[in-house]
DNA sequence: CGGCTTTGACCGGCGC
DNA sequence: GCGCCGGTCAAAGCCG
């Protein structure tokens, strides 16, 4: 503890306190006895007691102490007259005893029994002094403690805040992405509009949403519905977010990933019920950025998104900090430390082949109001900074918490336990503070290794990136792929989508 | 009324 | 050459 709690209160508070006259005259006569009758059986004991009191405040290890310590002890060298006219003061009467000297025995025990008091004296003084600084030393420390769960909770509170805003928006473009894109805004309109206008239009669009899978999309959008999706409903944090950002529809241009989208268009995929959505970067006129947002045919609380294109403006941090964060993703999937996961799939195999050239990225974010696995599938990991002009293409795959745990304690456990790619992030999207190669390379290998850490230790989360990806490969190849297909298929059917792109993006 | 969403139409690539 | 599929465009409708 306790070395700064001590640095910060003390220097205003323990100096003056020790300097006081008292524990001026204490101090000395515990370190340096007033007495030179060191023969003293009564007086050695009581002497000991004194060393041993000093020592006691010896063990607040601040230097700041010592030194304080030495200023009385010298303090009271230079003050000796101090000291001895207490004593003096104290011991008149022996001295008057002592003119008739003579030897007398009598006298002599008198004196002795006087000093023999005023030491006893002495130390009840010093140990209700002692107490007392015990009481202030618990209560700087209680102070010091009090501070920094403070600081804490501050700090706390305001990483929170920030991941609240990031959630709101990620959860709103979640919102939209149904299977005929409908939110509870557009159910309204809809309905208002085929029961005022009698639109056909509008009515051919409620036969659309009541498919069974509009029907599945809005069951595990809404929770008064009945259905199966309901069950593994999210903690209510996260609903309420959802109904929030349905509110806040109107809003568009959406900011998710930290830039600007406008939806321009959705199309039904094949094989695959739900519409795959297209957006475009409306940052800056005429970027030429795109994103396709799907869900997974498998799991619809995942969500697919694909970049395509580069920006041709400045990032702000947020999307610096997704690439940057994809970054130390893929240093994880190339390291290969992922364990293998229910058998699903091998991560070595599944990274290899991701990542045939290493020259791919992974994005695993726990910013977002669910993990959010992302796979650049173009991307080298240092190329985002070495060659901004480079073309991206990165698929990412937002996974939800109810999918992975229904409890929101767990979500707030996976969200800590992922803050180091945050901390990457933070190096990454300002280099010019770590622009110490070294120093940076350190923080880099930290933050991986704690995202690796943090993955390996979460078998619910690699057993959903492995469905993610799986979803990924099999929206490239018509055939439905099972989460638990053999990964020598998945490899070959993942490599063919990654040349795919990246024949059709260079 | 401006801006956003929706959705049908159009176009190009690819496989058979 | 034809059909399928994915991507894009633009008009219509809706909302604040």
């Amino acid at each position: 503890m306790g070395k700064t709690g001590w640095g910060l209160t003390l220097d205003t508070s323990e100096p003056i306190e020790l300097l006081s006259p008292v524990k001026t005259s204490m101090y000395s006569a515990a370190v340096s006895p007033p007495s030179d009758h060191d023969d003293d059986d009564d007086h050695k004991n009581s002497h000991r007691n004194d060393v041993s009191e000093v020592d006691f405040f010896s063990t607040c290890k601040s230097n700041e102490d010592q030194i304080v310590v030495k200023k009385e002890i010298n303090n009271s060298h230079g003050n000796e007259l101090d000291v001895n006219t207490g004593l003096h003061l104290l011991t008149t009467n022996s001295d008057q005893s002592s003119v008739d000297d003579g030897g007398s025995s009598s006298s002599e025990d008198k004196q002795g029994k006087n000093k023999l008091k005023i030491l006893q004296f002495e130390l009840e003084k010093m140990n209700t002094e002692n107490q007392r600084l015990r009481g202030m030393l618990s209560q700087v420390t209680n102070n010091y403690t009090a501070l920094k769960l403070h600081v804490a909770n501050e700090m706390q509170k305001q990483q929170n805040q920030k991941v609240e805003h990031d959630q709101e928006m990620v959860a709103k473009q979640l919102i939209e992405l149904g299977p005929t894109s409908h939110d509870s805004s557009s159910e309204e309109r809809t309905q208002s509009g085929s029961t005022k206008n009698g639109d056909h239009k509008a009515g051919k669009r409620n036969g659309r949403e009541n498919t069974p899978d509009s029907d599945a999309w809005i069951a595990n959008k809404v929770p008064k519905l009945n259905g199966s999706k309901i069950v593994e409903q999210p903690n209510e944090s996260t609903m309420r977010k959802a109904r929030v950002s349905v509110r806040a529809r109107s809003e568009a241009p959406m900011i998710t990933d930290g830039c600007q989208w406008r939806k321009y268009g959705q199309k039904m995929a094949k094989g695959n019920p739900c519409p795959r959505a297209y957006y475009r970067c409306t940052m800056a006129v005429g970027c030429p950025v795109r994103k396709q947002v799907q869900r997974c045919v498998d799991d619809q609380t995942i969500l697919i998104t694909t970049y395509e294109g580069t920006h041709t403006h400045p990032l702000p941090p947020a999307a610096i900090a997704m690439a940057s964060t994809t970054s130390a993703a893929a240093s994880m999937l190339l390291s290969g430390s992922m364990p293998s996961t229910d058998g699903l799939m091998n991560q070595n195999i599944l990274a290899r082949s991701i990542l045939p050239n290493s020259s791919s990225i992974a994005t695993i974010s726990a910013s977002a109001p669910f993990p959010t696995v992302t796979l650049d599938l173009t991307h080298n990991p240092n190329q985002y900074q070495r060659n901004p002009n480079s073309t991206q293409f990165i698929p990412t795959m937002a996974m939800p918490l109810q999918s992975v745990a229904a409890d929101d304690s767990v979500a707030r456990y996976n969200q800590s336990r992922f803050s180091g790619l945050q901390l990457s992030h933070d190096i990454e999207s300002r280099p010019q503070q770590y622009n110490n190669g070294t120093q940076q390379h350190t923080l880099l290998a930290d933050s991986v290794n704690a995202a690796t850490a943090a993955i390996t230790a979460d078998p619910n989360f690699t057993a959903a990136l492995a469905a993610a990806i799986s979803s990924i490969m099999s929206n490239g190849n018509t055939a439905t792929t099972a989460t638990s297909h053999a990964a020598a298929t998945n490899t070959a059917t993942l490599s063919h989508i990654v040349n795919n792109h990246k024949t059709s993006n260079f």
